[in-house]
DNA sequence: CCGCTCATTTATCAATCTATAAATTAGAGC
DNA sequence: GCTCTAATTTATAGATTGATAAATGAGCGG
């Protein structure tokens, strides 16, 4: 058994600047994540073993600390490889979606992330906006590009992607994100077995999406036609 | 232009219990959709035009004018017609179902219900849990037992509902609420027609939900099978 | 082992929070 | 118009908030 130092209990270690800033951070992340961005700064600090004001000595303000937290918990956990796999044309369109998926979903579905990413939203902050747009426009703009070439169907460039294709994408994409929200948001149980429910949930939106896409872009080809007429 | 009745701006004008109480209420569901549950008493007043100890007068407490508002925008929104509509035979199950969603969804998809619907989850209420656990049970579970009867399926009776089969349910009515969810918690623009939305969604359920439900009761057979063979 | 740097703590301010008690005054009933 | 009930306000307690300034002391370089 260790022999205590003092009769004082815990021997308190200099850390590190950098090492500090570390924990403070991981810190933040779980416990933001658990009690909301209105958690407070000493409760923080207390959970961290240190006294509230060292906090302000890494971080000017309570805010740039919640820019830290945001910065590592999605900009850093964006994997630029996913931008690659979809122009992998050495797969199937389906399969490449379904592999993104696989791993995204992996990625974000954790307690840390989902809770932020909402108590973000309900703040205010335009976060998730921005990171769904970028999720628009780096995966679903050329996965359903790749969609049209795949089905014979024209390309954006001649036909321009519409509304509802996009929301094809949304929606099986939510879908898939609502298991999480099911988890960690509502505290419910949900089935242990993740990927029977995300097969379940891909089979069925890959078997469906090719005749909706044929019909949507059926639809926007007779309304252009019908207004080349009028002009 | 009305004539001021003294040099001060506002004539006060005193109300009846009941309707000060009701303008609490309907002020307080708004109040704390947009600025979260942790939104102040006294900021709550400002808006309502009334001081601050007022609310305690209708309200012992904070979290009781909180658990009023639960009342008043979860509880007191539910239709009993929804179940009866469910077990009308008149109609096929997916035109029940499809029904269903569609009021369900017109009933949740505003700024007020789904802002305070997460704010709750995140707090950490298990409201939301309770309230998703009656969806499935009063809804789901009765739809997926007509669905088996259409389908020429063994009834529940015969052979349990299946967790898959229950995440069938949850994955389109996700997708469904992941509308609202970037319109109003990601503060998006979604497209203006939302029954197009819903309809190309509905379908695409529709059309897929009766081979994957084969599919999973012949493998919940074979398990069971299985079992029986081993003891 | 001395001295200096800087990681960390103690002490505290000013603003803000929910909640309560007592003082006010609008307005219905006589 | 007087009176009394109760709707509403003023005043304030008591706890907590983010943030700052000054004091402390661990541990490295000499």
């Amino acid at each position: 058994m260790a022999k205590p130092r003092k009769a004082k209990s815990a021997p308190k270690p200099r850390m590190s600047p950098a090492h500090r800033e570390r924990l403070i951070v991981e810190g933040a992340i779980a416990f933001f994540a658990e009690v909301g961005l209105e958690g407070q700064t000493r409760e923080l600090a207390k959970r961290l073993g240190i006294t509230q004001p060292l906090l302000y000595r890494y971080f000017p303000s309570k805010d740039d600390l919640l820019e830290r937290v945001y910065e590592e918990v999605y900009l850093k956990r964006w994997k630029p490889e996913w931008e690659a796999l979809i122009a992998d044309r050495s797969l199937s369109i389906g399969e490449r979606f379904r592999r993104f998926e696989k791993d995204y979903q992996r990625t974000i579905m954790t307690y840390d992330w989902l809770r932020i990413f909402f108590s973000a939203g309900l703040k205010g902050t335009d976060l998730p906006r921005r990171y769904l747009l970028r999720v628009r426009d780096l995966i679903f703009t050329p996965v359903l590009g790749e969609m049209r070439r795949e089905f014979g169907l024209p390309s954006p460039a001649q036909l321009p992607l519409c509304a509802q294709e996009y929301e094809l994408m949304f929606g099986i994409h939510g879908a898939l994100v609502y298991v999480g929200i099911r988890r960690f948001i509502y505290n419910m149980d949900v089935p242990t077995d993740q990927d029977l429910v995300f097969d379940t949930e891909m089979d069925a939106f890959l078997a469906g999406v090719s005749p909706v896409m044929r019909r949507l872009v059926a639809e926007q080809q007779a309304v252009q036609r019908a207004r080349r007429r009028k002009s």
